[in-house]
DNA sequence: GTCTATAGTTGGATAGAC
DNA sequence: GTCTATCCAACTATAGAC
């Protein structure tokens, strides 16, 4: 339709991401970049104007996906209904194109310090954990929370079943996932 | 007594883990370690031939710790009861003075790449996990088993808790890892 | 929009004096 | 055991032609 200009720049996205997860960010040079997609260093700084840029837009992509799922978790009533569909639409996110960048952000912490405060995506993770823990002070909901983000990104990465094949993994995580979100044989407040 | 030679080669090693779970490895110049230090870079490299010794050294000792709690989970008879004393002994070893090398190897996976396989440290983990998963082949056990050490890791991350300070980190972590290794309401082998 | 060429910096590592 | 001095490789980024 409209903007059919060229896709370079979208190429160039994927062709980082791909190797930002492959051998990580600080490994990563744009000389390999370029040389994978048939161009030369100057041709990606016409997209972009630092290697920091890139990860800025994939990140960016991300934040609006994320979006989109925590409007519709913001106008929920029931919060506990809410929490597991919302972690249901956070693994379709995982399974689906994002995966990927998902595991680059959890594989590449020091890198993202640098993103963190700068790009949108940061307030959308702690909104999005601040729902999971459902207003709950209780250390352990806020640490099973982020541990449930976690199950949902190693659950995926076809790495982690490289020893014990597995058919779906996608589901066995989001089960650990739902789990660790909703209480089954556990009291909300209950400490030790 | 014997050995009193000189304490710089551990406190290089005490430097460099700092400045890694600081800033992460790549990020981390030998500059940077040898100026902290009050030494020159030359001076580094008297004590380790490469800055991957540094690391190399750093898994060293926690693969020799890791070998203690391995052999006494070896010669244990019932298997549950082992599994979460083991669990409880790997929180030891993370509230303790191996906290930082794990927070290191957890957010800087990418560098770890080049050591798995070359470093003892990563066949001790496999065991640990195997011993962990208990000889079950479902791989939500699994999963849960590898979350169990990263809820111990994570919990115990000062950086974690910035948000909401907590008393007692490490037995909010110790609480989580032992609910995800001991099923409680949740049947071993029930898939779906 | 992509190229060649190159500037400018930083990092890991070595040689050799002390 | 620690230093000065230096080498060399690699990377990010820019200038300017096409």
């Amino acid at each position: 339709m409209a903007g059919r200009r060229s896709d370079t720049r979208e190429r160039i996205q994927q062709v980082a991401l791909d190797l930002f997860v492959e051998q990580g960010y600080e490994k990563t040079s744009l000389r390999e970049i370029a040389e994978r997609l048939g161009v030369t260093k100057a041709a990606l700084y016409y997209h972009f104007r630092t290697k920091e840029d890139i990860v800025s837009s994939l990140l960016d992509d991300l934040a609006e996906s994320m979006d989109e799922v925590l409007a519709w978790a913001r106008e929920q009533e029931d919060p506990a209904g809410a929490r597991e569909e919302l972690i249901r639409r956070m693994a379709a996110l995982v399974e689906g194109r994002f995966g990927p960048v998902m595991r680059f952000m959890q594989d590449n912490q020091p890198a993202m310090k640098e993103f963190r405060g700068r790009n949108p995506l940061f307030e959308r993770m702690q909104e999005l954990f601040k729902i999971i823990g459902a207003g709950e002070r209780d250390p352990a909901t806020q640490l099973r929370g982020r541990l449930a983000l976690v199950a949902l990104i190693m659950g995926n990465a076809p790495h982690f079943w490289a020893d014990t094949p597995v058919s779906e993994p996608g589901k066995v995580a989001l089960e650990v996932a739902l789990e660790l979100v909703s209480p089954r044989g556990r009291t909300a407040g209950e400490a030790t």
